[in-house]
DNA sequence: AAACACTGTTCCGAATAATGGAACTACCAG
DNA sequence: CTGGTAGTTCCATTATTCGGAACAGTGTTT
């Protein structure tokens, strides 16, 4: 109901996508029948027309995964984007001050979408979290950017929510979801502790521009060991400032940095 | 006609996301009623569908641009794509021996889709390649992996490509591409001298795994002053040793390294 | 070998969604 | 006020999708 709603077949097809899309492991045909519940003769027309087109790939065994058609569409969104470009020299510069990994992401939907990472000593796996999408419950950009919505729009997130227990700490409900967002709010940023992945913690400061339908943040993470109350206690201060920055700088119109050539 | 064929639908809209992606800035409505050539109400409903979904953003401005959703997407199927995970320590171990670049790509219609990318000391800029398309034409991978297709296959693809000056080496037309596939073929391994980029070349070897449908393959690349005929030399026998170990590897079957947990 | 279950493909009348011309709104410039 | 440009909405016509059912291909049990 949610996204086949009001865009008829294109809606169809995408929902489809993002079932083999948000898979675990690949997806055979029948797994499929039996997760869409519709007819053999429509599926089979769909997953055809989505091959066709490069969204879906069919492997030789059967299996259905994400199409690479996807990776050269996203790698335009992603280079064209300018909220990306606007907080890159942010983003450097928080990372030089506190040492750790930066994420920059940006609200869509019910999620984070990380738009940007700068890791610490990491030549090798880089890729890893952008494009990554997360819950809003349980990372600090999430709750940082929904603290700052209104009372409407908030609920009708909350709603979409399906909450899910990733570690012992994760928020398991919209009751504490809320109580949560009420202390972020009192205290202009928002913490992650060990709520999505055992170990790991992060300080985050949300980033909203009004005139371009932004909502976002910002965030340092690192491993518990080094994520001590003393040392969040330092990283507040240059995240919120990061995250007004970049606010600034999206706001004032064109780009002072990169404008498009 | 190439895409919006027999996908009824989802073609259109898809060719649409596809101008959008290609353009080189910010689409307006008008400049896709002048590209597309459709009725304005046509135009109007299928971009308020892709709006809809995600996979294409309305700035408050009125220009279109690639959507988030896509970036959600993406990161799935590259994530999930088997052939970079095995590829990966084969990477790895070239660019151990070289020092230098290396890429590793999949043939996809006309274009190579970057997979993956290890660069030689730069923890910035990373994401830029991984999911760039570029023509075969002008690419050392590109050139290897079309010079294992069939006669017919090849003859096909060559038909769907326009060819564009890059730089002054740039294959410009059919006929030369033809010829040097002749000599890469005799060679067992592909060039590129700046002719897609100025100051930048590149040695590629060809990965072919038939029963994956896998085409592909794996580069070397350099700055021209670090890559005389010399250097160049010397990179032919890793990156032919490299790419036949990940053909071995895709062959036999399932992963050793990665299985789905 | 025959019968069976499982998986995927093809067909075609009925139901539905897309089409596109035209009328309508909003905004700006002269 | 007039004309022009940009974008949105409407609705009868038309083309596409829908989905039940029949039809393969493949391996398994009796």
């Amino acid at each position: 109901m949610s996204s086949s709603d009001e865009t008829g077949t294109l809606g169809k097809a995408i929902h489809l996508l993002d079932l083999i899309a948000s898979a675990q492991d690949a997806l055979r045909f029948s797994d499929l029948l039996k997760l869409t519940g519709q007819p053999k003769g429509s599926l089979h027309r769909q997953l055809r027309h989505l091959v066709v087109e490069g969204l879906v790939d069919l492997s030789p065994d059967g299996a259905y995964q994400p199409g690479l058609r996807l990776l050269k569409f996203a790698s335009r969104a992603w280079a064209r984007n300018t909220a990306r470009k606007l907080a890159e020299p942010h983003m450097k510069q928080l990372h030089d001050v506190t040492g750790e990994t930066v994420h920059f992401g940006v609200l869509r939907e019910a999620e984070i979408v990380y738009l940007d990472k700068l890791e610490s000593r990491q030549a090798v796996r880089m890729h890893s979290q952008v494009g990554n999408a997360s819950p809003v419950y349980c990372t600090g950009i999430g709750k940082a950017a929904i603290s700052c919505l209104t009372e409407d729009r908030l609920a009708d997130l909350v709603q979409q929510v399906r909450f899910h227990r990733y570690t012992a700490s994760t928020i398991a409900d919209a009751a504490a979801l809320k109580n949560a967002l009420g202390l972020i709010r009192q205290r202009g940023y928002a913490e992650d502790l060990e709520e999505h992945q055992a170990g790991i913690c992060c300080v985050a400061a949300s980033i909203v521009v009004p005139s371009q339908n932004f909502i976002g943040g910002i965030s340092v993470t690192a491993p518990v060991f080094r994520a001590g109350p003393l040392e969040r206690e330092k990283w507040v201060a240059p995240v919120r400032r990061a995250a007004s920055l970049i606010a600034d700088d999206m706001a004032c119109g064109l780009s002072p940095v990169h404008q498009d050539r």
